[in-house]
DNA sequence: GAGTGGTCTAGACCACTGT
DNA sequence: CAGTGGTCTAGACCACTCC
C-alpha cells in the first residue's frame, strides 16, 4: 500500500474525480507524469495500469491514455421471460411484428446477429447432471452473437444446449437456416409440445477468457457476467441450458421476485 | 498477442490444465521459469501477472506462486425473500429458532457480523431518484458486514437504506442496539405497518476499489458482484434500498422466474 | 515523421515467510 | 538466516496512430 504507484494512482483517482482531468478526456502523456512525480517510466505504467484494472483509464496506444465516461449498460430483465411465453401462440405474422424494441436486449429476432452455429454434441459431466441424462447423450448446441445494431462488439456470446431426442420430432429445429425463429426458443418448444413452467438464472462473474476478451472487447480488468439459464417444462425436465457471456462493465441484469400476500 | 509474456502465460495455462502443474500446488520460483523461457525477470513476472488476472494462480509473497482450485461459490437464491416474508408474522420464539442455516448466505441473523452501523443521511440525487423523494430527505443508512461463520473474509458489505420519516414510527428501528432483528428487515418493516410486494434486483459486476478489494481480501483482476435490491411495499413505495457488494469469485445468484400456464 | 503507448532487458534493493 | 516474491530504476527498441 505504501509502495509509490500505488501513491501516484491514489493521486490520480484524485484528479479524475475532482474534475482536473475530465472524463472522456486525455490525460497529460507518460512521460509528462513521470516527470512530474519524479519516477521511472515503468513506476509510472504500473500507476497507469492500477486505474485501468479499476475501469477508471481506457489505454489507446499511439494515441493517450483517456479518462473513462461510466458505461451505460445494457439491462436485461426477466419480464421478457413471461413475455416470449405470451407470445407463442400468437399467429407467425403477430410474432414477427410485436415490438420487440422493448426488450431488445433479449434473444429477439431484430438484434440477433445470425452467424448462429448448430452442432450436436455429447453431453460432458457438467451438462448431463444438469439435464439429468446419463454423460454422453446427444445434444444440439446453438451458438449465437448478439449484437448491437449501432456498435460492432457483440453484446452477449451465447451457447444454448437441447437434448437432441427431445426435440427431434420437429426437422426444422435441427436447421441452422431456420434462424431467426420468430417467437424465439419457447417457440420452438412450442412446436414439439414442450410447454415451459419456470426458468432458473444462475449469475456469476468470473475473469475473461483470452477468447473471451477479445470477442468482446473487453479492456484489462472488466470481468464478464456469466448467466447459466435453465429452462424447466411444466413435466419438470429440464429443457434448455443456456450460458450467456456478457461484459461486466456493459450489463446490468434485473430480477424481479413477487412476493405472497399476507392472509388478512 | 505475439509477446513474450502472451506466450509465456499460454504455456504455462497449458501446463496447470494438463496437470503438469497441480491445482493447489506451488509452482516453480520465478526465477527458475525465467531461466527456462530465457527471458529477464520482469516478463516472467508479467506472464504470471496474466495468469493471475484470469483467476488461475495466487501470488504469496515470500512464499511461492501457486495454482489456484476453483472458488467453491457461495449461492444466494431469492426464495429466502418469500421465506424471510412467510417469517414476519410467526411468534418470536419461533424466528429466532426456525433453520437458517438454509439460507445462510442471506440476511439472517446466525451469519451477520453484527458490526452494523446506523447513520443517519440525505438522499443523493441517486437514492431520491430510486425511493421517489427530494434529494436532501432524511434517510437511515445501515451497514453491514456478513461474514461466514468459519472464515474471516466478509461475503459481503450491505449498505441499506430507509426513509427515516416512514420508519420513526417504531424507535427501535432507529437503535442500531437493536441489532440482530430476528425476522429480519421485512419483520422490521412489519411492526410499522408495511407489508412488501416485491423485491428488485439489479446486478452488476465491476472492478473494487481500492476498499472493497481490502475488505473483501479479493485478488487482483476479480470483480465485485454489486446487487442493488429495491424493496416495494403493497402500496407501491419503494421502502428499502439495500446495495450489496459480493466478492465476484466467491459468489453465485440464482433467480428462479415462474411462468404463469397457457390456458387450455 | 513525430508522438504516443507497449515490450523487454539487466540489475539493485526491499519485504515477507518459514526454519 | 535463506528463499521467496515485490518494487524500482535507466535505458533501448517496437508498434500503433495521426498528420
Amino acid at each position: 500500500m505504501g509502495s509509490k504507484y500505488d501513491r501516484i494512482a491514489a493521486e490520480l483517482r484524485q484528479r479524475i474525480q475532482n474534475g482536473q482531468y475530465p472524463k472522456g478526456e486525455r490525460m497529460p502523456v507518460e512521460t509528462a507524469l513521470q516527470a512530474e512525480f519524479k519516477v521511472s517510466l515503468a513506476t509510472m505504467r504500473r500507476a497507469l495500469d492500477e486505474l485501468e484494472a479499476q475501469g477508471l483509464i481506457e489505454k489507446r496506444q499511439g494515441i493517450g491514455n483517456f479518462v473513462r465516461s461510466p458505461r451505460t449498460r445494457v439491462r436485461r430483465t426477466t419480464d421478457r421471460y413471461q413475455w416470449e411465453k405470451d407470445r407463442v401462440r400468437q399467429p407467425e405474422t403477430q410474432r414477427r411484428t410485436t415490438g420487440a424494441t422493448e426488450y431488445e436486449t433479449g434473444l429477439t429476432v431484430t438484434d440477433l446477429d445470425f452467424h448462429a452455429d448448430y452442432r450436436t454434441v455429447q453431453a460432458d459431466d457438467d451438462l448431463a447432471q444438469v439435464f439429468a441424462v446419463p454423460a454422453g447423450t446427444r445434444l444440439l448446441q446453438r451458438t449465437y452473437r448478439t449484437r448491437n445494431k449501432d456498435e460492432g462488439v457483440p453484446l452477449s456470446l451465447i451457447e444454448s444446449y437441447l437434448v437432441y431426442d427431445m426435440i427431434s420430432g420437429n426437422p426444422d429445429l435441427l436447421d441452422v437456416s431456420q434462424e431467426p425463429w420468430p417467437g424465439g426458443t419457447q417457440h420452438q418448444l412450442f412446436t414439439v409440445g414442450i410447454e415451459l413452467d419456470r426458468i432458473v438464472d444462475e449469475v456469476i462473474a468470473r475473469p475473461p477468457t483470452p477468447a473471451e476478451s477479445e470477442a468482446l472487447g473487453l479492456n484489462a480488468g472488466i470481468s464478464v457476467l456469466v448467466l447459466r439459464k435453465v429452462s424447466i417444462d411444466t413435466k419438470g425436465r429440464t429443457v434448455e441450458v443456456s450460458d450467456v457471456i456478457m461484459p461486466g462493465d456493459r450489463t446490468e441484469l434485473v430480477y424481479t421476485t413477487q412476493l405472497t400476500r399476507w392472509r388478512e
